[in-house]
DNA sequence: ACTTTATTGGAGGAGAGTCTCCAAAACGAT
DNA sequence: ATCGTTTTGGAGACTCTCCTCCAATAAAGT
């Protein structure tokens, strides 16, 4: 019925990530984009709106990814301490997994040009924090932190705490050790007491 | 001898730091930095060679200034862990007195165009870093961690993780919450064991 | 074969930022 | 007062990217 595409947006969206992995967001450019699978720049304009929208799928498809492996780690254990420690271990291991999107992920949603998206990816991305932030909270209850600094440190020891030794060796360009999952996993623990 | 300047240096990388704060390394151009301070663009190409001398300075006055801080915090007490302890709480309580040029620690030197810099700004970076490597091996040494893990351990308690509470709030641009300097230094000290 | 439709393949304008260049201006020294 | 030096002030060329626009193209159904 019509002319068959070479080039689907998840093939483009690759190119992004691989782009905004090595030169940070500001590298992807639609016709960077274009040139990194070998298409001219119509192509791009025809999958994606403008570089907001590009921007805008190439960090929630990313974030969407990440966030789905921790809740599959989350619900897999049903004892709370267990659980944390499984988040922060999954963390490490997504990205060693994936190192190009884990570059993606430790920037911000701003970078990405949080402030131009349109409506519906700016819902995209509340409907993830809502989903994570709810996460959180249920899980810093059943650890019996109630009031603000014990949620705080929840969140830093499933998450911030994982992508800190992440980000050290993605910035710098190495692999990540070997020992960085037991690592992790031990701080974790550590930090919830 | 000569015409008096109006604009000198640190007049024009305070405008570039409030500028990088505000809108990352990519807002620091040559044009707006002269705008910020009511110059034409001339003044600020007679002072900084070109833009990648213009990042290279943001970034070197801001992280040696911060380095400053902690290598004082470090001298000023004797006993490892609680010097340890000391600079956890230096750091978070210089993000709280320069929120500013917090936001352009968050960045990394790659961000501010490190690829791009002069060899002598290279240099000036490459000290700094060997300095603050020395300081946190030798602290290290003094706790007791003496293998990779161990080490890998004490920089995420005393830089990565105090620099994770700021984080989560100067790139949610909220103020740092009352608690925070107490916070840290409790996780720094769980995590010395 | 012919129509329909989605997609490709670029050419080209608009806009932003970098950098060069030079005359005008301001001051101390002689 | 004049000279020499430093800095200002800004015009203009150049580059780069975003984005629009539209003809050419390739399949699928009739």
């Amino acid at each position: 019925m019509a002319r068959p595409p070479r080039f689907d947006a998840d093939q483009l969206l690759d190119a992004a990530v691989r782009l905004a992995a090595a030169g940070g967001p500001a590298a992807v450019t639609m016709s960077a984009v274009a040139q990194a699978v070998g298409a001219p720049s119509g192509s791009v304009y025809h999958r994606f709106a403008g570089r907001p929208a590009l921007l805008a799928e190439t960090w929630l498809r990313t974030v969407e990814r990440f966030q789905e492996g921790c809740h599959a780690a989350l619900v897999r254990e049903s004892e709370p301490r267990r659980a944390a420690r499984a988040v922060a271990r999954q963390v490490v291991g997504w990205c060693r997994a994936h190192p190009e999107e884990a570059a993606v992920l430790l920037y911000g949603a701003d970078d990405f040009g949080l402030a131009d998206w349109s409506e519906e990816h700016t819902r995209r991305a509340d409907l993830g924090n809502k989903r994570v932030f709810a996460s959180l909270k249920a899980l810093a209850e059943s650890l019996g932190a109630t009031d603000e600094p014990g949620r705080a440190r929840v969140t830093l020891a499933l998450v911030d705490l994982p992508l800190s030794v992440v980000r050290r060796h993605l910035r710098a360009g190495t692999p990540l050790p070997p020992y960085a999952e037991d690592l992790t996993e031990e701080c974790t623990a550590a930090l919830l007491g």
